[in-house]
DNA sequence: GTTAAAACTTGATTCATATCAAATTTTAAC
DNA sequence: GTTAAAATTTGATATGAATCAAGTTTTAAC
């Protein structure tokens, strides 16, 4: 099966469109393109971020939905104090901003982690698509059920974590298994945010995250070298994250 | 409008069809049942169900997608250790098992708080319907972008969140903004979830739950009478929330 | 390669929640 | 209404994370 997007894919660092959870709805359109005369890059288009990039703005009207395609983002609202926050992350072929098709603005902003990419969608476009090719709709059905359930597998697994230990295991967890499909592995992952981002998003502080670091290598449940994090011992962690 | 509920609210306890969100799926349907020929009782019918009734089993395959039409229902998983665990709550107007769609089986076991009712819709149904009333299917996904906001929504409320005041101000704030659009009220709510049970929902024991509802009504906060929650200072709870 | 800045780690102390124990209130059965 | 069971609250102590401080490693600029 040909890839819908246009834009080449190089040393295979991008999730390829059959990972891709929008690929449902863009193959349809695809398929359909000559018959009902579409240009190529009709609906979709890739576009690359550079770190700290910024996809969108949080209370901005929403005109895009994206799909990663490579690298990581960061969801970030500010507080009261003008601090960042970081409340959610979003990996490849995961969706960003599809919760705005609700209230018809984004609901916080959205950060590129080290250099990225993502599929620009354009919401009016796929409404008018949807009519043109009916499957366009039932496969956007099927994947909204997808990130909802992608959601509610991330809200479990934090919900209810208090300590350091089973929060930062839940997290190693969680990550790996949403990026499984993205790089085939499902023990490692090359994760570029930085400790003070992780720490952030958990609720924890830079130090409690670094001893928990330190600790589960030293208990050999994980290695890391520099970037890359590598889960020695998947049932000790899942253990850990149960609690 | 007429309501699309076959079935008799009584006493005003249940949600109203204008207030639910698969009324948008529901009123095209209606509108059109005459056209092509659909029985009443086709798509949706409002099941009651008594207090600790389970609505489906996790694991099981999906069959139905339910809309709350009054009380509470728990979503629940068993720890390695048979305990309960609940991961989520659903009040009126939201949906259950949406996310299910996606893998074809329940991801939890969905149990009434109280005594509570729902709305049962059959997935078979609505896909066919969808077939014969294309509005279904849009409106469908504009349901589904909201349960995807709601649940961002209900994640933010709690992720980075430590210390039990800001669990609870933040757990109080966000059920009361869930539930404002089914009773009307912005600042109370009547909770029949056990002490227990939110504790578990919390990831926080129940003897440290008791002292910070004690120092919430000594603060004048809240006040709790029976099961009935009154936020009195929500500005200083939002701040609580926000830490 | 050197150097300064940023990111990360480790140590000591303080503060908040878990834990264990007991008392009190609420609920349900008779 | 009485009574037993369950749920909730309150108290004292132990444990784990935050905080403050200092040191080490990594990164980026020149």
């Amino acid at each position: 099966m040909p890839s819908q997007c246009k834009v080449k894919n190089d040393k295979n660092k991008y999730v390829e469109c059959d990972h891709c959870s929008m690929n449902s709805v863009c193959q349809p359109v695809a398929t359909a393109q000559q018959s009902i005369n579409l240009s190529d890059s009709y609906l979709q288009k890739r576009i690359q971020n550079k770190t700290n990039n910024v996809l969108f703005q949080q209370s901005t009207s929403i005109t895009n939905i994206y799909a990663v395609s490579s690298g990581i983002f960061k969801l970030c609202q500010k507080t009261d104090d003008d601090e960042e926050n970081i409340i959610g992350l979003r990996f490849p072929g995961e969706l960003i901003g599809e919760d705005a098709l609700y209230l018809k603005r984004y609901n916080y902003t959205a950060i590129a982690v080290g250099d990225s990419s993502a599929c620009k969608v354009s919401v009016e476009q796929m409404i008018s698509c949807g009519k043109l090719v009916p499957e366009v709709q039932q496969n956007f059905i099927e994947l909204l059920s997808r990130q909802s359930y992608v959601r509610q597998r991330n809200f479990q697994a934090y919900i209810g974590k208090k300590s350091a230990d089973s929060l930062l295991a839940a997290f190693l967890l969680n990550i790996i298994e949403r990026n499984a499909d993205y790089t085939g592995s499902d023990d490692s992952i090359e994760l570029l945010l930085s400790r003070n981002d992780i720490a952030n998003f958990l609720g924890l502080r830079r130090e409690t995250l670094s001893r928990v670091f330190s600790k589960f290598q030293k208990e050999q449940l994980i290695q890391v070298q520099s970037k890359k994090i590598i889960l020695l011992e998947q049932n000790k962690l899942i253990k850990l994250a149960d609690f």
